[in-house]
DNA sequence: CGCAGTCTTGACAGCGCTGACTGTTTGATT
DNA sequence: AATCAAACAGTCAGCGCTGTCAAGACTGCG
């Protein structure tokens, strides 16, 4: 920095006004300061930035989330934005099945540890009021992912989950399906409750008079063939499955086949994410996009937004990709 | 730290020496150190210390990998090695498919930005020469995940791939299979083309006369499905196919629904990696397991190992995870 | 024209540690 | 008992920045 300084003829400081885009530099010395840099090619230290500063330039991932796709696409999503800002990425996993008081402490070694500037949750943690109430305690910025409720209480991104769940219902319904079947997530995941009774909701609207068969499929491949086989061993047998994210929808079509039952000409087949794995099984499945990666990135941009306009929420867009897991029942051809 | 000395009685440095575990200091006097971090909890802050001595605890993890599966448990692995060492993780993605030029310009961006100790390089950043060179003349210490060539070269971490090719080329031929197909991975992936050669070399020696059919399957689903088709074409027909990764097999898998073939009844089919994909689709495949999150462990542990015992080669164990996309070929039962 | 207020720049201490160095004790050896 | 090396403990500068404060250069206004 002292090179940069002296090649500009300028004092340390207004290097680092520059660097940190402080107000109140003129545009010549500005000017000037970013010539040098440029054929310096300096980069500043982050350590000592850090060391020296409030901020610390790094960004907390924080997720406990069992699906590697989902994951992995916010990760990108989070990068992504953390470069952009100059910011580095860290990342944690968190096991908040175990009790409060050790997910606490896991927590409480995480943010000694690397001082974080801020946070971004994951669901299941987004909504886990304990993590939330332990994070504003130490008065650290957190940016949630797909909370379920007060959404004002942080900066967060979400989809309308229960609408998407509405949409599902309606096409099913639309298709001539009478007889439905959902697999339902983590019990904690909020998101994946509000994907249900989205669904569930709409059914109604719909005049819906069957009951809905129910099975939980943990959000996992393996959870989604016992939820799978399950709904299919039901009275009425459903003519058409929504599962609540794409991988136990590819258990769920494991277990169809199975059961000797083709998707979607026996049974109709509907997934959540739109993740890698909906082009990973056959026939692809029909699922709703939801821009995961996007995701990531609002919601580092929103963390890392100095601006500071009060948080925000951001609500983006889900729709439906229609592949080729759908179709009418085989009782009411269309 | 200055609490911890005080209520330690014994000067800064002594704490420091503690901490870092420095040769030279008397039990007594850890025991008091370590009694006082205990009760304040200390944590040493980070910056500082990377400002002031001369490594900054962070690990870089260098990835250009087309499977999420790969990269997730790759980078487990490494938190895992990370987080028992005290060290941090930073996640960096590099497209080396680019001219060279811009893959130094970003390698140098990376280097230059973090400052890591050291890096993790994985497939197929891994055999990039230029990559290797450029860390060399920095003088930065990396490890490699699954290298071809120059084993010696630096501190690695690998399977026999060529072994595991051969052993998928005896288990195929002992279950009666004449024809064979091959699915390849990028050209620039040389684990992959040495399961390839090994599983070719194995077959020769069996003594297998007709030639092997082979497709580019680019290590992807939809390569696997293009590349499937192109083999489902050949003639005569292979009655069994060795994918070299799990998510190109999965597309061969579709490849087979689409032509009307069941697996393993009309066609054989073994995939490599055991990753999630496996057990993802129907039926769940045969494929060679390798220990991918003890990998990344392993390259993490022998990059951060100060022992410094030269640097070091490892192979790891694996296995063929036989599961139900094996069967005799249909016209030579068992 | 003078004065308060604002914008722009610089001087300097110090963030929390470690590396290099100095001093002091212990134990082995002659 | 004298000598010396090895083991142990401490002092202090300074890593590369940023926050604080203050000074100088303007501006507008009565």
């Amino acid at each position: 920095m002292e090179d940069v300084a002296r090649l500009a003829g300028v004092s340390l400081k207004s290097v680092s006004r520059v660097v940190n885009r402080e107000p109140h530099v003129s545009d010549a010395l500005r000017a000037k300061v970013e010539a040098a840099i440029t054929t310096l090619a300096f980069v500043p230290d982050a350590a000592a930035r850090s060391l020296a500063g409030s901020r610390t330039f790094i960004v907390g991932l924080l997720f406990d989330n069992p699906s590697p796709n989902y994951t992995i696409k916010i990760q990108s999503g989070v990068y992504r934005a953390c470069m952009e800002q100059q910011y580095h990425l860290r990342i944690d996993s968190i096991d908040s099945d175990r009790p409060h008081a050790q997910v606490e402490a896991q927590l409480d070694a995480i943010v000694r540890n690397s001082r974080c500037d801020g946070f971004i949750l994951t669901p299941p943690l987004t909504d886990n009021i304990q993590v939330l109430a332990f994070l504003e305690r130490r008065s650290i910025r957190y940016a949630r992912i797909a909370p379920n409720s007060e959404l004002g209480r942080s900066a967060c991104v979400a989809i309308d989950d229960s609408a998407a769940g509405a949409l599902v219902a309606r096409r099913l319904w639309a298709l001539g399906h009478r007889r439905l079947g959902v697999v339902t997530g983590p019990p904690l995941h909020r998101a994946g409750e509000r994907r249900r009774t989205g669904f569930l909701n709409a059914l109604k609207e719909l005049g819906a008079t069957l009951p809905v068969a129910e099975a939980n499929g943990s959000f996992a491949f393996e959870g989604g063939i016992a939820a799978g086989t399950a709904l299919l061993a039901h009275e009425p047998r459903p003519s058409a499955i929504f599962a609540t994210n794409d991988d136990s929808a590819a258990g769920v079509m494991v277990a169809c086949a199975r059961a000797g039952l083709r998707v979607p000409h026996d049974i109709s087949l509907c997934g959540f994410d739109d993740s890698w794995v909906a082009k990973s099984v056959w026939p692809y499945l029909t699922t709703i996009y939801q821009p995961i990666e996007e995701m990531g990135y609002a919601a580092a941009s929103l963390l890392l937004d100095r601006g500071e306009t009060g948080d925000r929420q951001l609500m983006l867009d889900f729709h439906l990709v229609e592949r080729d897991s759908l179709a009418p029942p085989p009782d009411h051809p269309a």
